[in-house]
Order: C-alpha cells, then sequence, then structure tokens
DNA sequence: TTGCATGTTCCGGA
DNA sequence: GTCCGGAACATGCA
C-alpha cells in the first residue's frame, strides 16, 4: 500500500486524530517491529508525553511525542488506525500507542518496516538514511539537476529515495504511462523536452494522489487496471506490457510508451 | 502447491 | 565508483 499519498494519508490520519493527545503506555506486540529500542525503553521515552504535529519525508512518517520522534515505515503493508481503548486488536496490531482519548495502532501484515524512536536530528538521519528531496515538493530546476548526474534507468532513478523521495513501483509507473516513456530508457538519454513532461507528469500523479491519500484508481489512471488480467491501457485500449525493470514488475502501454529518449 | 505482492538492503559480477 | 540482477526478509492471497 505505502508510497508517498499512502504516508501522507496517514500524516493526515495522525493530525486528526493524535495530535495533542497523551501517551499513557505503549504496547509492543510484536518486537519484531520494534527497530531500535526495548519496548521498555520506548514506553519510558513516550509516557506522559504528547503527539505534536506530524511529518513526513518521503515514505517516512516522522510523529513528534514531546521532546522525541517516532519514525514509522509501513514497507509494503503498514497501516494505522485509531481505535477505541481496550477495543478488540487486529491480528497484525504490532506496536499500540494507547492514549487518554484512544489508541493509535501500527499495523503491519508483514514486518517489512517498523518503528523506530529518534531522539534528534542526528539519530533520525541514522535511521532514515539518506534521502533526497521529497517528490511533493521538488522543483523543476532541482528535478533536471538530478537528473542530469544519473546513468542508469529512469524509473530506478525515480524510485531511488537517495535521489528524491516518496516514489515506489506504482508511483513510477504512472508517471511513466504520464510523461509516454518507456521504463526502460536511460536518464542520460531523456531529450530536454522528455525531461521536461516527466517532471510534469510527475508533479500531477503527486499533486492528484494526495487528496485520495492512495495511488488513484480513477478511470484515468494506470493503477485502477494494471492488476487485471489481459489489462489494456486507459488512454488508446492497446494491452498493456508487464515485465520487470529495475527489479521491479513494470507495468507499460507498449503503444503509448514508446519514447525512449 | 506455487508464485506473487505497493519496500529496503546487501551481495556479487560486469 | 557505477549499475544491475538476484536473494533475503515474513505473510497472506489467488
Amino acid at each position: 500500500m505505502p508510497e508517498l499519498p499512502d504516508v501522507e494519508g496517514f500524516r493526515r490520519f495522525v493530525a486528526e486524530h493524535a495530535i495533542g493527545r497523551r501517551i499513557e503506555s505503549v504496547e509492543t506486540l510484536d518486537r519484531r517491529l520494534l527497530r531500535n529500542r526495548s519496548p521498555q525503553g520506548l514506553g519510558r521515552s513516550l509516557r506522559g508525553a504528547r503527539f505534536g504535529e506530524p511529518r513526513r519525508h518521503g515514505k517516512w512518517l516522522l510523529a513528534p511525542v514531546g521532546e522525541a520522534c517516532v519514525l514509522m515505515h509501513f514497507g509494503m503493508t503498514g497501516l494505522l488506525a485509531w481505535e477505541v481503548r481496550g477495543s478488540e486488536r487486529h491480528p497484525h496490531d504490532r506496536i499500540v500507542f494507547v492514549c487518554d482519548r484512544g489508541e493509535l495502532r501500527y499495523r503491519n501484515m508483514r514486518t517489512f518496516g517498523g518503528v523506530w524512536l529518534a531522539r534528534d536530528e542526528a539519530e533520525r538521519e541514522l535511521v532514515t538514511g539518506p534521502l533526497g528531496p521529497d517528490a511533493q515538493d521538488l522543483d523543476r530546476d532541482r528535478f533536471e539537476e538530478l537528473l542530469a548526474r544519473r546513468r542508469g534507468g529512469i524509473k530506478a532513478a525515480l524510485m531511488d529515495q537517495r535521489l528524491m523521495a516518496g516514489l515506489g513501483n506504482l508511483m513510477s509507473d504512472e508517471i511513466l504511462w504520464r510523461a509516454r516513456l518507456d521504463p526502460r530508457a536511460r536518464c542520460a538519454d531523456l531529450r530536454p523536452r522528455r525531461r521536461r513532461a516527466l517532471y510534469d507528469a510527475l508533479r500531477a500523479s503527486v499533486r492528484e494522489s494526495i487528496p485520495a491519500g492512495r495511488v488513484p484508481h480513477g478511470p484515468r489512471w494506470l493503477t485502477a487496471v494494471r492488476d487485471e488480467r489481459g489489462a489494456t491501457c486507459p488512454r488508446c485500449g492497446t494491452k498493456l506490457r508487464k515485465d520487470n525493470v529495475a527489479g521491479r514488475k513494470a507495468c507499460w502501454c507498449p503503444r503509448c510508451q514508446r519514447a525512449r529518449r
């Protein structure tokens, strides 16, 4: 589930439910997902403190609590839930922040991702690793600059969190489809006109995804059809092609996306 | 039963 | 140093 728009949705969710709420206890139901503290250590650091204004960088959710910051990554299947205190737990609830008026639950079917605690900026960077500018507020000049220094494939570049943060497999395919660009194209081959189209597609895809809190499934979105068998291009009706590109299963239209340069 | 899945990291080879 | 593919992680679903 979680790419930039999803995590942005989780950020809004925390802002809506948890800001100002006081943490009374933290229940670590699966300590494998608690990455850099013991359950006791996490509880000690957070108990009695209140949630502040949550931020997002790429696919990371940064939730200040008192002086510390809770870092969450959602892997492929993570999400957040807000429930009445003491209500029945979901089997995949892994870490529960019990607050004065409800519980924030980090839920994750698999065990990719997790929850970290950071005391300061240095510790935060250690956890997230180097991240490029967030794809939501990447300006055109910066985008051009980043691509200019890049050698490999364009899909790998879009998904490289160190280059720009927030785009994953679905969003990169969506952007390439919108820009009519073959996902196997090399960055170094892209002509200026194509780079501009790519940036426009990135901006539009991110902007339109954010209100949805997910990669949209509307009529003009590849994501809406990519998992159907025999899926066809929403633009021209050609049967979509699916193949590995940059180590992931890419989906593209062999007719619309012929541009390699 | 087998393969596949929206993510990240590590390794080996070119 | 750069780039790429593959494997690993754990779990549920078609």
